[in-house]
DNA sequence: TCAATAACTAACTAAAAAGTAGGTTATTAC
DNA sequence: GTAATAACCTACTTTTTAGTTAGTTATTGA
C-alpha cells in the first residue's frame, strides 16, 4: 500500500487514477491540450452536459494537484486563463491515446468521427 | 454527440472513458497486462480491498465490451482464466503510461515504489 | 439603465457507484 | 465428514458523485 496525501494507493496505477478519474477530468486536460481554449466559459462552451458545479470544482481540484494552473488576467472584472503545468502537460500521450483510441474504436463500429466533427466550437 | 450502445458521448475521448473508466477497471486490466494472473481468485487475491460483487461486476461489463474474455477451463467445478482480448491487447501502452506515470509521480513525493514493491503476490 | 456575459459559490437533491452480508454449487485436502 | 477453496450471485445499505437552482460581483454593449 501507498499513503499519499492522506490517501491509500494499491499500486502506481492507482496513484494515476485517483488525479485523472472521475466523470470530467481527463475531458477537461484534454481540453486543454488539444483546443488551448482555456476560459471558464470556453469550458462551458465545449463540455456539453457540464454543470457549473461540476465545473468549478474540478478546475479545483486540478490545480491542487498541479495539472492545470491559471492566470489572473484581470481581477475586477475577474478574467482568468486556464493552461496545463508541466505535469499536465506530461500527460499529453496519454490525452493522444485515449483520444485516438476512441476514435478507431468508433470506426470499429462504423461511426465516422473524423468526418462528423462539428462537436467543438 | 455520439451515440453508440444507447448512449450519449460528447467525444472520442468520452467513448474510450465509458469502457475503462471506474474505480477498478483499468486495475483489472493492467493486472492481466502485467502480471498474467487471470482467474478469479488471484484478483480477488491482488487487488486490494475488491469486493466480490464488484470484481464480477466488473469483470462482466470488461467481457460485454470485449476488452477481456474468459476460458472456460472446466464445468464441474467451476474454473476459468481470464485474459485480454485483442481490444484490451490494444490498450497496452495506456496501461504502461499510466503505470510509469504513476512511478515517477511517486519519485517526484519521495516514494520509490520499486523499492519498496511488495504489492502484489 | 437594463440585459448579457464572465467567473464563480452555496445549499440542497438525486442518481450512480461501491460496499456489506449472506447464499449457492462443487471439489479437493486433511 | 468437515473445512477450505473456487467461482460466482442477490438483496440491501452506504457513500460518492453529480445535478439543480439560485445567488454574488463586476463589466460591457445596446
Amino acid at each position: 500500500m501507498i499513503t499519499l496525501n492522506k490517501k491509500i494507493y494499491t499500486c502506481p496505477v492507482d496513484v494515476t487514477l485517483g488525479l485523472i478519474g472521475g466523470k470530467w477530468k481527463l475531458l477537461i486536460l484534454f481540453h486543454l491540450h488539444y483546443f488551448a481554449k482555456k476560459s471558464y466559459s470556453d469550458f462551458k462552451a465545449n463540455l456539453p452536459g457540464i454543470s457549473e458545479k461540476m465545473l468549478s470544482q474540478q478546475l479545483k481540484e486540478l490545480e491542487r494537484d498541479k495539472l492545470i494552473a491559471k492566470n489572473q488576467l484581470s481581477i475586477k472584472p475577474n478574467r482568468v486563463e486556464y493552461f496545463l503545468t508541466e505535469r499536465g502537460q506530461s500527460l499529453g500521450p496519454l490525452y493522444e491515446f485515449i483520444s485516438s483510441w476512441g476514435i478507431s474504436y468508433l470506426m470499429e463500429n462504423n461511426i465516422d468521427y473524423i468526418k462528423d466533427q462539428h462537436l467543438y466550437k
